[in-house]
DNA sequence: TTTCTGTACTAATCA
DNA sequence: AGTACAGAAA
């Protein structure tokens, strides 16, 4: 059993005790995934149990990886058969096979944020309500929070508190705004990422029969990150091991900070008056971290009132004293971290791969970006503006799912006029009203369109349909790669990014050749069992921003929000951005739970360094492209000063002196922005030059304009036609004009008067 | 219906 | 510093 070497005594004894509901809390560093997946591995090895009946509820999709290759380590090819992944992802799976008994098809649409946040938008503007009040934000959270507490539309209605809370925060409708939301979705066969968990509450209420099957199926339960679970998660876990009773929950309730999203501290705390014979393990020795490190977290987490007592403590060097650095710039603070970064690498031989940056909002990344790539140092960021939320990849996206689900309304209002084929926003508002008068789904509309409208946008949308459904077919015959790219070409986007020949067009053309690739990659994986298109779109609309990161052994600078970094570790940590209203947030700052939460989060980001940690602060900071002034973190007095080596001190000239590039930074670039306007502006043809035409002036019928005709144009004045453009469905004339040059004119909108007869 | 342009607003964290 | 939206012009 050379899998059971080397763990201390805590952590055997959660790895062997394997019966019974237990609870493991797990400290930083302290080797909780090791226990959880030795665990597992006992199960499978020494308990003989099927990996067919255990269930590993993990986080992010790159957590079960990590853990499925080291159970496969021990154990073997049977790793594959453990249900482990994601909360959603195992749960999409669930749905896909039983959504059937909740009225959802097989193949419904998974609502991202930007889809779900659009939708909110349209329903509001059809309300008639101001949008000022009900942002699709605010609105969201509303409902997405509900939801999380399995308060469904109906609950919400009849519930007085939730109408009251409403009603004194000014935005009475959001009951009702939840109400269209979810028939919305129901009818689009739409599932946002709260009704993955929602539904599955209500599946396993509901229909006993496909609970029953679940609980005997999943023998053994085990969750990871448990203190980031939401009610909605933890009656789901509860459920499933009602009947074996065999669940291991894993967290640390320090490290609780997905509050915003629902996620409820007192699981964890309350967990033992749920199950009177539960085993309580405690991971406390830190084998990750310096002494100076574990000992400054722990002097700010006991700042925190609401915690399970433990003492993490490590038998590692004493280390050095954290940094603090002080910089009079968010440019000044990216260029010290840059500096920084180089030296220590030099001076220590390290690797690039042993430093990360640690930020609060992904919008401080930019500073950071730019001082690194000045110095030529590389860098990765995970997470932000991710591949898969690009415009174009989003797009292309849209009409595979569109393909596979013509229900998806926020799918079709993307694509139906893209490229541009003369379906603007005013037909589809008709199509919508007919299909809510005439009681059919949209598609049925547009797939009856001459009964309801006529002319040329009745013909575009006839044709959109019949395109549609030629990609449909192409899916049912074809692999996912195939009619991806069928798809890609034969819409007409590929064209349409082709011929932009800017940068950014040709960085887009790329982008979906990489998107191409992607699928192409998946198809060829032989991991992946169901090759179709929908089982590649339900990969990646579950993918966590982890996942995505494919070049790790490049010599490369990490750089994340901390949220992102839970879970990791790097020799050395700069946490930067260290300032009031930043970090913490000031939107944190209203009750004593929320900075709590803030708190635990700096908790998170002390506890990533192994052996050195930076904190930076700036006292000016561009926000909205304006300076601010800005103080120290609060947080920074929360750590006991003996840990603390008080502010290295950069002279100007020190800094200065490392810039190899030496370009002049700051105001430069806007600087010659508002030239370049300012010339834009004045500049060009102004009104009065423009022709002023007689008082008998009357556009003539142009339906016979030819080459060579003289011509009068309400400002442009007297001109020849030099070109006709009789084909497509709009008539354009290029004409040359006197007094302003060669003109292409619309025929059906440009006033003109035939001057030759 | 489409395209261009000025301006108003924004950025908290994630599946 | 970006971008989403409204309004004008074509």
């Amino acid at each position: 059993m050379d899998y059971l070497d080397n763990l201390n005594e805590p952590q055997l004894e959660g790895v062997m005790n394997t019966g019974g509901p237990c609870m493991i809390i797990a400290g930083a560093g302290s080797g909780k995934t090791r226990v959880l997946t030795m665990r597992i591995a006992h199960l499978i090895k020494a308990k003989g149990v099927d990996p067919f009946h255990i269930l590993a509820l993990t986080f992010t999709n790159k957590a079960a990886k990590e853990m499925r290759d080291r159970i496969e380590g021990v154990v073997g090819n049977e790793a594959r058969n453990i249900w482990m992944g994601t909360f959603h992802s195992i749960f999409a799976r669930i749905l896909r096979a039983e959504g059937g008994k909740l009225g959802y098809p097989g193949n419904f649409t998974i609502y991202d944020t930007e889809d779900s946040k659009s939708l909110i938008k349209s329903i509001v503007k059809e309300k008639g309500l101001d949008d000022k009040v009900y942002k699709p934000n605010t609105v969201l959270n509303r409902i997405s929070a509900a939801k999380n507490r399995l308060v469904s539309w109906q609950e919400y209605l009849s519930n007085p508190i939730y109408l009251a809370d409403d009603e004194s925060a000014m935005k009475p409708e959001v009951g009702n705004i939840y109400r269209i939301y979810a028939d919305r979705c129901f009818k689009a066969s739409a599932m946002d990422f709260d009704d993955l968990l929602f539904n599955t509450n209500i599946l396993f209420r509901d229909h006993l029969d496909v609970l029953n099957k679940y609980q005997q199926r999943f023998k053994y339960v085990l969750v990871d990150e448990f203190q980031d679970t939401n009610l909605s998660q933890y009656l789901i876990t509860k459920k499933l091991a009602a009947v074996h009773q065999n669940i291991c929950v894993v967290g640390d309730d320090a490290q609780s900070i997905y509050a915003f999203r629902g996620a409820d501290i007192q699981n964890i705390l309350n967990f033992e008056k749920d199950y009177a014979d539960l085993r309580v393990i405690k991971l406390e020795q830190n084998y990750r971290s310096t002494q100076n490190i574990v000992e400054a977290a722990n002097s700010v987490i006991n700042k925190n009132r609401a915690q399970l007592k433990k003492n993490v403590w490590t038998q590692n060097t004493q280390g050095d004293l954290i940094e603090v650095i002080k910089a009079t710039s968010d440019n000044e603070e990216g260029k010290l971290v840059a500096s920084t970064i180089f030296e220590e690498r030099m001076h220590h031989q390290l690797s690039y791969t042993d430093f990360a940056v640690l930020y609060r909002t992904n919008s401080q990344s930019r500073a950071i970006e730019e001082a690194l790539r000045r110095n030529n140092v590389k860098y990765k960021i995970i997470g932000g503006l991710s591949f898969y939320q690009r415009k174009e990849i989003k797009d292309i996206l849209a009409y595979l799912r569109f393909a596979i689900n013509q229900h998806d309304e926020q799918a079709l209002r993307r694509i139906i006029n893209l490229p541009k084929r003369g379906i603007g926003p005013a037909s589809v508002d008709k199509v919508v009203v007919a299909a809510y008068e005439h009681d059919m789904s949209i598609w049925e509309v547009l797939e009856n369109i001459h009964s309801f409208i006529s002319g040329r946008t009745a013909n575009a949308i006839a044709d959109f349909v019949t395109m549609i459904k030629a990609f449909k077919l192409e899916i049912e015959r074809k692999d996912a790669f195939e009619a991806a790219t069928h798809i890609a070409k034969n819409s007409g986007i590929l064209r349409a990014l082709y011929e932009d020949k800017t940068i950014e067009g040709l960085n887009r053309y790329e982008n979906v050749q990489e998107l191409l690739n992607a699928i192409k990659e998946y198809v060829d994986n032989p991991e992946n069992e169901d090759k179709t298109l929908g089982a590649f779109l339900q990969e990646i609309a579950l993918l966590t921003s982890v996942d995505q990161d494919n070049n790790e052994d490049n010599e490369l600078v990490t750089l994340m929000t901390i949220h992102m970094a839970k879970g990791l570790e790097f020799k050395y940590i700069f946490v930067v951005g260290m300032e009031e209203d930043l970090f913490p947030s000031q939107m944190m700052l209203t009750s004593r739970a929320d900075l709590e939460e803030e708190r635990r989060l700096f908790y998170v980001a002390i506890t990533r360094a192994k052996a050195k940690l930076y904190l930076s602060y700036a006292l000016n900071r561009y926000r909205f492209g304006r300076l601010k002034n800005c103080e120290p973190s609060r947080f920074l007095e929360d750590i006991d000063p003996q840990f603390i080596k008080v502010n290295r001190l950069f002279k100007g000239s020190e800094a200065n002196n490392f810039n190899p590039v030496g370009q002049v930074q700051g105001t430069h670039s806007r600087y010659a922005k508002n030239l370049v306007n300012s010339i834009r502006k004045t500049s060009g043809p102004t009104s009065q030059n423009y022709h002023k035409p007689g008082k008998d002036f009357i556009p003539s019928d142009t339906s016979g304009l030819t080459e060579g005709m003289k011509v009068e144009h309400a400002k442009f004045g007297f001109g020849v036609v030099t070109m006709m453009d009789n084909l497509g469905a709009n008539r354009k004339a290029k004409v040359n004009f006197e007094n302003f040059g060669e003109k292409t004119l619309l025929l059906s909108f440009a006033k003109l008067k035939i001057h030759d007869s």
